[in-house]
DNA sequence: CCGATATCGTAC
DNA sequence: GACGTACGATATCGGT
């Protein structure tokens, strides 16, 4: 979507911070066995390779520092004076990180006479302006905040996570970007020896440049400035002022000579790196490398120029599988061991190919990939194949279906992280994969679910939600201060401050200070945890317990969402967009993140203000969808237990007759307690939980919890049956399986280890259960987004929460949807107890009754 | 600085 | 040891 981005790294900058950073703390510095410092390299190395792998820029250039004079020293000979000669244990370092930068590919732009914000500044201002490129300088040098504008963004990636466009350096410096010089020009900067005004410092700085707009100003109109000091200095230092601000001002005019075609992104030179490694002793770098042997004998390269992708592109025969890795630039592959990397400057010239529906294509991660490539404005068609999704088939394990653990398990290859590397890998692999799905008879799953997915949820990642961020703002200030009342209270009670976040320093206070009880009963291991149940049980004892789980709360809710929420929403829609990930659990749920929409709180008050924050565009409304009970009715359908099913045909509440059941009262006797324990005994059945887990979980003895077990499982004695028989299969099998035949490998069934074996028995029983009801939701999503296309209905789905599905939608569909939604979803499959939904619609996600 | 681990807590 | 599936925040520790 956005231009191609230009990363200017304002390299000595780093390097001073880097060196400095480590002296200042204290510890022993890096060097290696021969003695040679390596601290700043290190650490120079770690924030070019986050940036490279998380920005993935188009273009990039590291920005030395000339030698020799420049016109500032020229004009003013104390200029830069008070810097001290380089350390010599830094200067060592300095050809390290020019062949560091070599390796990396990443071009260096020096030029004599010039310093590197000159530099910096004037090749922003042109690539910008005449190639028509975003631009982000990579700096912690405040100075180079002048140059922001709406193209040129700063950021520094060794401090906070922040983008300082026009509006965050304002905020951040108290002036616009075109005034941070004249700021500069006022309080002076130590470092550079820009002398500045005396007895002006940075509060009085920044008030009359706001005031004035800039320093001549300042200067002309200093008569009007009340404070004496202030006034006198503006005055007797007329000239002094002036020159510190030329010093300060960045020249964004100075003459270099560059060209766009020289700082095109590209891949490391991986064995400059790995000698350069060895030599500096990096030996945990050294190990992430792939060996020297995995490409030999293959032919790997980058296509330079447009003439050379062009050509390549010719010659792919039209029926050919086209594999796709995106990495920085995009790799492709049609023949095994042959590959090429299209870099990511030059990816206009495969977008023909890539639009092409008739050139079938292959990718891991097809979503993300497609994803990406809407970055390059490319639309992307023609997949059929995904290696993630086909392995994830194949073993359900989220910890293995990344493209270097498949290419290490199924080929036995070491994966390294270049593109035409994957895309050769994602080629072997997809071949192998897809065999092996129709073998297992998972092709079905792939076709009808898996697959057809992508296209659901790449709409609802790419729609996002809204959020009210002023909402969420104000809601932040009231939690700020609740906090300080919290905290406050709490060290007053302790008898001094101590860090309120760290479990162990709080344990320390509770049970060694306070001398409160510690939870030994809980296990030898936790004999000092602090975890809510525990206060919770400790909160008879000591008002501090809970104080404790109140400013817990607060601190949760805020530091997880009400202030992370804000910050990600993206400013090209005003909405949040999460990622969902459909190899994400074992089960075969989805899972989502950055940020994570399925644990958006809803179970106190406060945290529904929380939800109550996610609101449809303006004028329409929201629609809420979510399945009553279907683990439990899945239960029924695959147990067939008489007792369970005659419950759920009945339309009776679940909990209301389990309670009933269990108590062996009549329906109307049952009260919000016996209620709640049969709830908690519904949901435990589900979990495989154990009597000592129910009694811990509602407080009760460990002999009355067995009688609740007990009681349950003699009138549901088919769910007692379902248990055993489900155990016993996958213990023989080493498989659990859904409805639908998707499966999940238990290999701890027969484990000699009591407690993995638990374990895998309860996951045996439950997994079913879970996965079915994934499978049913991702049905019913994938029908209803057909639905919403075929009908032209501008109502969009927009989340999905495991049981749960959101839409908004304008108020005149609402009836239409709403009626749509429930169809689908209840109608989803054909059980032996109904599947029931409840569908709600308001202003927001809260309030969606 | 970085990454792994531990602990805690949010959801279904 | 003791209830299944996730993601993420913060603290802490050790490595580079």
């Amino acid at each position: 979507m956005h231009p191609p981005r230009l990363f200017l790294i304002d390299t000595f900058g780093f390097v001073f911070r880097a060196y400095h950073a480590r002296a200042r703390s204290g510890a022993p510095p890096m060097r290696t066995s021969t003695g040679l410092p390596t601290e700043a390299v290190y650490i120079f190395h770690n924030m070019l390779r986050k940036l490279m792998t998380s920005y993935k820029p188009e273009y990039v250039a590291a920005v030395f520092e000339s030698l020799g004079p420049t016109f500032r020293s020229e004009s003013f000979v104390d200029y830069k004076a008070n810097r001290a000669e380089m350390p010599s244990d830094l200067a060592q370092q300095v050809p390290y990180v020019r062949r560091l930068l070599e390796a990396l590919r990443i071009p260096i732009l020096e030029f004599a006479g010039f310093e590197a914000d000159d530099v910096i500044g004037a090749i922003a201002r042109r690539a910008s302006a005449d190639e028509g490129l975003d631009v982000v300088i990579v700096s912690s040098d405040k100075d180079l905040l002048q140059l922001v504008d709406e193209r040129t963004h700063m950021y520094n990636p060794m401090k906070e996570d922040v983008w300082y466009d026009p509006r965050t350096t304002e905020e951040f410096m108290g002036v616009p970007p075109s005034a941070v010089s004249d700021l500069l020009a006022l309080k002076g900067d130590a470092i550079d020896n820009i002398p500045g005004a005396p007895g002006i410092g940075d509060k009085g700085a920044r008030d009359l440049v706001a005031r004035f707009g800039s320093v001549e100003a300042a200067i002309e109109r200093a008569a009007e400035v009340e404070r004496k000091t202030y006034r006198e200095s503006l005055q007797a230092n007329r000239d002094q002022i002036l020159l510190s601000k030329k010093l300060a001002t960045v020249d964004t005019t100075v003459p270099v000579d560059w060209c766009l075609a020289s700082l095109v992104a590209q891949e490391a030179d991986v064995t400059a790196l790995r000698q350069m490694y060895k030599e500096l002793e990096f030996f945990s770098l050294l190990r992430e490398l792939k060996p020297v042997e995995s490409t030999a004998g293959k032919d790997y390269a980058t296509l330079a120029g447009p003439d050379e992708v062009i050509a390549w592109v010719a010659k792919i025969p039209a029926g050919a599988l086209l594999a796709v890795g995106l990495n920085s630039g995009i790799g492709l592959c049609w023949q095994p061991g042959v590959a090429r990397v299209v870099p990511a400057g030059l990816m206009v010239k495969v977008r023909g190919l890539l639009e092409d529906a008739s050139h079938r294509k292959i990718a891991h991660d097809v979503k993300s990939a497609l994803l990406a490539l809407e970055q390059h404005d490319i639309t992307a068609r023609g997949f059929r194949d995904d290696v993630m999704l086909y392995a994830f088939l194949l073993s359900a394990d989220p910890g293995g279906c990344g493209c270097e653990v498949l290419a290490e398990k199924y080929l036995d290859v070491k994966l390294g992280a270049s593109a035409e590397m994957r895309a050769d890998c994602v080629l072997a692999l997809g071949t192998k994969l897809a065999r092996e799905v129709d073998e297992r008879g998972f092709r079905k799953l792939y076709d009808e679910i898996d697959f057809p997915l992508i296209e659901v949820l790449i709409a609802m990642e790419r729609t996002g939600i809204r959020i009210a961020p002023a909402e969420l703002e104000r809601l932040s200030g009231r939690m700020d201060s609740e906090m300080q009342r919290l905290s406050a209270r709490v060290h007053e009670l302790a008898g001094h401050e101590f860090n309120l976040n760290s479990p162990q320093q709080l344990a320390k206070v509770l049970y060694e200070e306070l001398n409160l009880p510690s939870p030994t009963k809980y296990g030898r291991g936790k004999s000092m945890s602090t975890a809510a149940d525990i206060l919770e049980a400790l909160a008879a004892e000591h008002e501090i317990a809970r104080l404790v789980l109140d400013y817990r709360q607060i601190a949760k809710l805020k530091g997880t969402y009400v202030d992370a929420l804000p910050a990600l929403i993206r400013p090209s829609t005003g909405r949040v967009h999460t990622t969902y990930n459909q190899a994400g659990a074992a089960t075969g749920r989805l899972s989502s993140s950055n940020p994570n929409l399925q644990n958006i709180p809803i179970r106190t008050e406060l945290g529904r203000e929380i939800r109550a924050a996610f609101v449809p565009r303006d004028g329409w409304q929201m629609l809420v969808a979510d399945y009553s009970q279907i683990e439990l009715r899945l239960l029924a359908h695959m147990s067939g237990c008489p007792a369970l099913l005659s419950a759920f045909r009945a339309g009776e509440d679940i909990h209301t007759r389990t309670a009933a059941e269990v108590f062996a009262v009549p329906p109307l006797m049952i009260t919000p307690e016996m209620r709640r324990r049969a709830k908690a005994v519904n949901f435990g059945i589900v979990y495989g939980q154990t009597p000592f887990g129910l009694a811990s979980q509602l407080g009760i003895d460990r002999k009355e919890a067995e009688r609740y077990i007990r009681n349950y499982f003699e009138v549901y004695a088919g769910v007692k049956k379902f248990i055993e028989t489900t155990v016993a299969e996958v213990r023989s099998t080493g498989f659990a399986k859904t409805l639908f035949g998707r499966e999940r490998p238990i290999p701890d069934m027969n484990s000699r280890n009591p407690n993995a074996r638990s374990f895998a028995e309860r996951t045996a029983v439950n997994t079913p259960l879970q996965g079915t009801a994934a499978d049913l939701i991702k049905i019913a999503m994938i029908r209803i987004h057909r639905l919403l296309n075929e009908n032209k209905l501008r109502g969009k789905m927009l989340l999905q929460v495991h049981d749960e599905l959101l839409f908004e939608a304008p108020p005149e569909e609402a009836d239409s949807l709403r009626n749509l939604v429930k169809r689908e979803m209840e109608g989803v499959a054909q059980l032996h107890v109904p599947l029931v939904v409840d569908v709600g619609v308001g202003p927001n996600w809260r309030d969606a009754k």
